[in-house]
RNA sequence: GGUCGCAUAGCUCAGCUGGAUAGAGCACCUGCCUUCUAAGCAGGCGGUCCUAGGUUCGAAUCCUAGUGCGAUCACCA
């Protein structure tokens, strides 16, 4: 049982035996740094059950709890607050009981429920951007605390390779392409495609312009540009399956989805299973019947299937065109429920998509439940902010996107300037030091993301480079370099320590750490990195002061050494497991 | 217009189910490298927690209204 679960039934005894009241709960906070002790208990919620004076009632409790419960050893009241000093030797149990634990934070799998997490979603006309590396980090990373958090967890991305964007990319590649290839262009395959794209816009807007210069009305020339209808016909071959586009729709599909990986595996990220739309449309045309039949969709006299939500306050929503095909919900409806015929032990799922969707996830998740899936009251739209620039929203065909991979170089780049400043990595080999920057550049940008609430839209200023310093993936990963460091040199035995008297800052260190399990199941509750990064860097800053302030391979004896050192072992792993869980690698050495 | 989200220091962000004098980082200013890596540590400066009401012993946190910003309400995805 941990300290508060204790202390918790301590005082509601205390309660009973004092004021002969029954306490239905009891409220803990950490003591503020300038009162003495070490967790403090709320007294005012009890006034409900006790009459008196809260600090009257305050002192009481604390003499209680230090007659009856070994760890407490004193106790002060301030007003309403009642602090707590605990013995040293609690936390040094404790720490224990952790020591050497390279999994510390990590629960066992339990249930044999699994859950789908969907993080990525790209279509297949453009190279990936950063807010599909918002998408990719929060939704990776998100996976892994649920996993941490002792789930079954698959990843999964869905790719939307069909529809009127690559057809433009195609129709562009078709006309000014001159059969170029990724190989021939020396370029990775997704950023040829997406040159074509912008090609295609290009032309388009030219052709707009000639016709209102002819006298034509802008509405009407944005439809009629013959480029368009062009790019319209084309679709309408894909799905009459005509054999010369869907050779050319696979070929260039092809080169993004190599681009695609090279790009993921930049980042660190993978899938365990792909969704392709052009699969999973037809299912979703299926159900669509199927709740036609069931009467929970509707048709209009065009032809039009609708599903009326007003009873739910929503609108009416359309899952299938009047001339028959598939909309977005159809298919998303549809790769649901293949998701679930692929994995029957999935229970649950977690959709990471920008919260310019919240409308729609709230209408499909409603829509499958009406269906009757029973799996579809555990869906979670997992919902985050936008990415913007200060000029605004980025937009591929205007050219104004920060891209992936561009962005990656740049971050270690810089942590090569900064590293090169220091010189501290004078006898490393130029493979090595290449390695390090890149996950230091990484680290840099990936914590930069994650640490924010993921509701919060972030503003990126590329003109202000990512912070190396202070609350930063960099600072982290410094700390984990030092400690290991600390190890390489210690040379020590694995010391039991019994009883020793704690210096305060190891302590401080002791508690934070004791916290880790408890983050992390939070973190799995609120779908939430931030909570990882926050909680990462309050350790850190607690190490650091330890560390700083105490010396550790210099302790005055044998016994101390060793406690310290495996403090240090600890916190670093801790650092390691929770950098992990945000996908961030540390480093032996910086 | 309807609905949803956000608003905390000059800037970027924490603040858990309501609890003590609202916390960090960056920037600015002071100290600390002859001791385990100074990407660090110790300290200073800096706040109308958007506004107004309400609930409560107690509100940045909950409720109501308003303001500002964003998103969404397509036979687009």
């Amino acid at each position: 049982m941990n300290l508060q679960d204790n202390l918790e039934l301590q005082v509601k005894s205390a309660i009973k035996t004092l004021f002969d009241a029954e306490l239905e709960s009891v409220e803990f906070q950490a003591t503020r740094k300038e009162f003495a002790g070490d967790i403090t208990v709320v007294v005012f919620p009890m006034l409900r059950v006790v009459k008196g004076n809260p600090a009257v009632i305050g002192e009481q409790v604390g003499q209680y709890l230090q007659d009856n419960v070994a760890v407490v050893k004193g106790f002060n009241v301030v007003k309403g607050f009642l602090n707590i000093e605990i013995a040293d030797a609690y936390y040094v149990n404790f720490f224990n009981g952790i020591k050497g634990e390279k999994n510390y934070g990590f629960a066992e799998v339990k249930g044999n429920k699994a859950i789908m997490v969907e993080y990525s979603s790209p279509n297949t006309n453009k190279p990936l951007h950063l807010g599909h590396i918002r998408n990719v980090l929060l939704g990776y990373s998100v996976s892994e605390i649920l996993k941490a958090s002792g789930k079954k967890v698959y990843k999964t991305q869905i790719i939307n390779d069909r529809g009127i964007h690559i057809c433009k990319s195609m129709l562009a590649w078709q006309r000014f392409g001159e059969g170029e290839s990724p190989e021939s262009a020396g370029l990775k395959g997704d950023k040829l495609v997406g040159n074509y794209y912008v090609k295609f816009d290009k032309a388009y807007k030219n052709e707009i312009a000639e016709l209102v210069k002819s006298g034509v009305s802008k509405d009407e020339a944005e439809k009629q540009a013959p480029i368009l209808l062009e790019a319209q016909e084309m679709l309408r071959k894909w799905e009459g399956g005509d054999e010369e586009v869907v050779a050319l729709w696979k070929k260039m599909n092809g080169w993004v989805y190599e681009g695609f990986e090279k790009t993921y595996k930049e980042i660190g990220v993978d899938f365990d299973k792909n969704y392709y739309e052009s699969d999973t449309y037809l299912l979703g045309k299926e159900f669509v019947a199927e709740g036609l039949r069931s009467g929970v969709f509707y048709k209009k006299e065009d032809g039009s299937v609708w599903c009326d939500l007003t009873e739910d306050g929503l609108d009416e929503k359309i899952v299938l065109r009047s001339d028959g095909t598939a909309v977005y919900m159809t298919q998303d409806i549809g790769t649901a429920i293949q998701r679930i015929k692929d994995y029957p032990d999935v229970g649950g799922m977690v959709y990471t998509v920008g919260n310019e969707q919240d409308y729609h996830f709230k209408v499909l998740f409603l829509i499958l439940q009406k269906l009757g899936f029973d799996w579809a009251e555990n869906l979670f739209h997992l919902s985050y902010g936008m990415v913007d620039l200060p000029s605004g929203k980025m937009k591929s065909r205007e050219g104004t996107v920060v891209d992936a991979d561009d962005l990656i170089e740049e971050m270690a780049s810089t942590a090569e300037e900064i590293s090169e400043e220091l010189g501290k990595l004078e006898d490393y080999s130029e493979a090595d030091k290449k390695e390090l920057y890149k996950t230091i550049g990484l680290g840099a940008l990936k914590y930069y993301i994650l640490k924010v609430d993921p509701k919060k839209r972030i503003l990126f200023d590329p003109k202000e480079s990512i912070d190396f310093q202070g609350n930063t993936g960099p600072f982290i990963q410094y700390t984990y370099a030092r400690i290991q460091s600390i190890l390489r040199k210690a040379e020590i035995e694995d010391i039991s320590v019994d009883e020793i008297e704690l210096h305060e800052k190891e302590k401080q260190v002791i508690k934070q750490l004791a916290q880790f399990p408890e983050v992390i199941q939070n973190a799995a509750d609120q779908h939430s990195p931030a909570l990882i990064a926050n909680y990462t860097y309050d350790l850190v800053k607690e190490f650091n002061s330890f560390y700083q302030n105490v010396s550790i391979l210099g302790a005055d004896s044998e016994l101390e050494k060793g406690f310290r050192v495996a403090l240090s072992a600890n916190v670093g792993h801790a650092i390691k497991n929770a950098f992990s869980i945000l996908g961030i690698e540390v480093p032996e050495r910086m």
